[in-house]
DNA sequence: GTCCAGGTCGCGC
DNA sequence: GCGCGACATGGA
């Protein structure tokens, strides 16, 4: 068992709530938290069950990661890292946090959330965005699910568990793949597009480039709009952009347009004033829970 | 049959 | 720089 502690305030189950991601294969919800297949990157690939644990006072969190192997201490660095990654505990939440607190309106919720789960590779999460974009989100988790089992590595006699296959085994699928068999239709060169680009990918995981240039790199791969460049720089921590899709649209018509379509211009300007923390602004809107 | 879903692209103006 | 149709798929 690993053990991660986490200074509050911490709301483990806010977080993981906060979006679908837990949904998408290789996660999987569980009682307490989620299961995530990962393939370490000595190819050994374990079940991780990620739960979480109060700690003292002032909201203190402990993340277990029990893993169903056994594990070098490397692999066990490896494994907590990736851990570290997907909930985001590095990083700096509390001026955010302070921002909700002084308003008073609603935002005390968020304190404690806005860390959404993501990930361990931005190529994974690269190819679900590109599978959430024209489509519902059935046919969404359709195509991950088929994904990750026809391509993904899975531990010796376990073939049910798999892992999110590499940009490696994606190309070499190659796009016949992912038209006849995940049912992707026209995204499926854009799919072989990540893999081949999948290093490019990799740099902008811990990129100190500004929030407009690493928008330009994410724009720059085919099948990815302004709104999956959005979504993708918050799932790196960016939050200055707002990725206004449908589900924006009809909540912003339902809480503060009185069920008359806005245009985009007016969803941003909902949320003007909050900066950096934008996107979370609009993610943790106290109206989501009303 | 028609419309459209957590959009994007390429074209014409 | 903006508007518009096409794009695969599957459910309503």
């Amino acid at each position: 068992m690993i053990k991660i502690p986490v200074p509050g305030p911490y709301d483990f189950h806010g977080c993981l709530h906060g979006h679908g991601w837990m949904w998408l294969a290789p996660f999987t919800p569980i009682d307490d938290g989620f299961r995530r297949v990962l393939r370490l990157s000595s190819d050994k690939v374990v079940k991780a069950d990620v739960t979480a644990a109060p700690a003292g006072s002032d909201g203190d969190v402990v993340v277990h990661v029990d893993v169903d192997a056994a594990l070098s201490p490397e692999e066990a660095d490896e494994a907590a890292a990736r851990v570290r990654w997907m909930l985001r505990l590095d990083e700096d939440l509390s001026e955010f946090y302070r921002l909700c607190r002084e308003r008073a309106d609603g935002y005390e919720a968020a304190i404690g959330r806005g860390r959404l789960l993501r990930s361990p590779t931005l190529f994974e999460d690269a190819v679900k965005v590109l599978f959430t974009t024209n489509t519902t989100w059935a046919q969404t988790k359709q195509m991950v699910s088929r994904t990750v089992d026809g391509l993904g590595a899975h531990a010796p006699g376990d073939a049910q568990t798999r892992a999110f296959p590499t940009p490696e085994a994606v190309r070499a699928a190659g796009k016949r793949f992912f038209a006849e068999e995940v049912r992707a239709g026209y995204r499926a060169p854009a799919v072989i597009g990540l893999a081949e680009r999948a290093d490019e990918l990799a740099e902008l995981e811990d990129s100190d480039l500004p929030t407009p240039e690493l928008r330009k790199r994410l724009l720059s791969f085919k099948g990815l709009g302004p709104y999956s460049a959005a979504t993708l720089l918050m799932l790196l921590g960016r939050y200055d952009d707002l990725p206004v899709d449908s589900e924006a649209r009809a909540f912003a018509a339902r809480h503060y347009f009185d069920g008359e379509r806005p245009a985009d211009a007016d969803i941003h300007a909902l949320y003007e004033g909050w900066g950096r923390w934008t996107y979370l602004a609009y993610a943790l809107d106290p109206g989501w829970r009303a």
